[in-house]
Formats: structure tokens, sequence, C-alpha cells
DNA sequence: TCATCAATTAGACGTTCATCGAATTATCGA
DNA sequence: TCGATAATTCGATGAACGTCTAATTGATGA
């Protein structure tokens, strides 16, 4: 048992590992992580595709793979999709790093 | 000026920084850094082929790819080569994932 | 209901990458 | 000097990846 109220912190399997890794090896997903990491509220997915200059299929495949990786969390909001940084995670991932690397 | 004594801070390009997850996202890479940061002394090539079930031509390519992004330091020594782990080299790298993202 | 718009999926294309065997370079001991 | 050993480089191959266009799904408002 843990400290009443603490978050419950993120346990990373070595396949999530390298799923992070790698997403974050793409400028364009690093971007887009970047922008939802800086506003901690939702932020559409039309929103980025504006910033980015990617077409919709390719941000797509980029929200699906940082998803998987677990670095985002996304909701649907009728036509629109909502999408937020994992902070937890990213947190458990440098922490991770530190650990094995450090 | 910062304090004296203090290890230099290092500064990482956004190519770097690039490189940097690249080189984390291949699980073989990501061993030989674990295990040369796990001795904080140097390490030759042949004791690594021994542990990673790779040829030598593979792990040259891995290490000349953590080199290149700057985690792993070689020393020629006569017929060998000696590995190190540049641990200020992945300390910048989380601290810039820490500010961008966190 | 239907036209419109947001987002995803499917399929294709060119590039990058990990891996290997073979050839090459470099160093040491006999 | 020469054979043996360590490591790198070269060239090839198959898989994975980023990107795009086109087709599809899903939801909204007229």
């Amino acid at each position: 048992m843990t400290m009443a109220g603490a978050k419950q912190s993120v346990d990373l399997s070595e396949r999530q590992m390298q799923l992070i890794a790698k997403a974050l090896a793409d400028s364009n997903r690093y971007e887009i992580l970047k922008k939802l990491a800086s506003r901690d509220c939702a932020t559409p997915c039309s929103d980025m595709r504006a910033c980015f200059n990617i077409v919709p299929a390719t941000l797509s495949h980029h929200m699906k793979e940082l998803e998987t990786a677990g670095l985002v969390r996304s909701e649907k909001a009728g036509k629109f999709v909502n999408y937020f940084a994992e902070t937890r995670v990213l947190r458990a991932y440098l922490d991770r790093l530190k650990s094995d690397l450090g």
C-alpha cells in the first residue's frame, strides 16, 4: 500500500519502453506531443492539423502511434476528437531511463 | 558563469535529440547501453559480442549509432576498442524531455 | 433524408533500418 | 615477415516506417 492520495505509479513493459522511444524519434510526433503537453487542456485534432504541415491521414497515423505508446489519450466529442498528454506515462519513462541508464 | 568545478552542461540540438531517441528505440542498443552504464569502467567490444547474440558487423553498426547519438564514447586500445557511456549526454536528454514534455 | 465535414482506414510508394556474409583494415605475437 | 585475431566497411536483403491519395465511417445541421 502506497501513500493515500498519491497517483498510482505507472509500470512500463519492455515493449512499451520501445514504443515510447520510437514515438519520440519522429520529429512530427515530438512536436505534436510538445504542443499537447504545453496546454494541459483538451486539444482538438483539427487544431494540430493547422500547425503541422501534414495531411489528415498522416496526423491520424501519428496520433495512433502516440496513443499506442501510451503517451496520449483521446476522447471523442461528437464529430471531433480531443487529445491529452499522458504526463504520468512520460514521467514513468524518464524514471525508467534514469534507473536503467543513469 | 556557473559554479566552479561543475561539469559543463550539454546542449542538445534537435538533430541529436532525434538521434538519441532513435538509438534508444532499438532493444539491442538499449541493452548495450544499459550494460555500458552499469559498469562505469571501460568495456571492450568483444565483451559485448559475447552477451548479445549479434554478429560483429551488427555490433559495430550499433556502436556507431550510439556514438553518433553521443551516448557512447570509444577509445582504441591497440587491437581492441573500449566503450564508455556518456552519462552527461543522457542526463541532458532527460532534462530536455522533461522541460519540453513534462 | 441528405449533403457536409471530421477523422479513420486501406492501399501504395519510396526511404530508412537492422541484419548478415564477405572483404578489408589494423594490430599483435611468433 | 607472416599468420592470426579484432574490428570496420561494403553490399545485399527483407522488414518497418512516414507519407500520400482515395475510399470509408461517423456525426451534424439544414
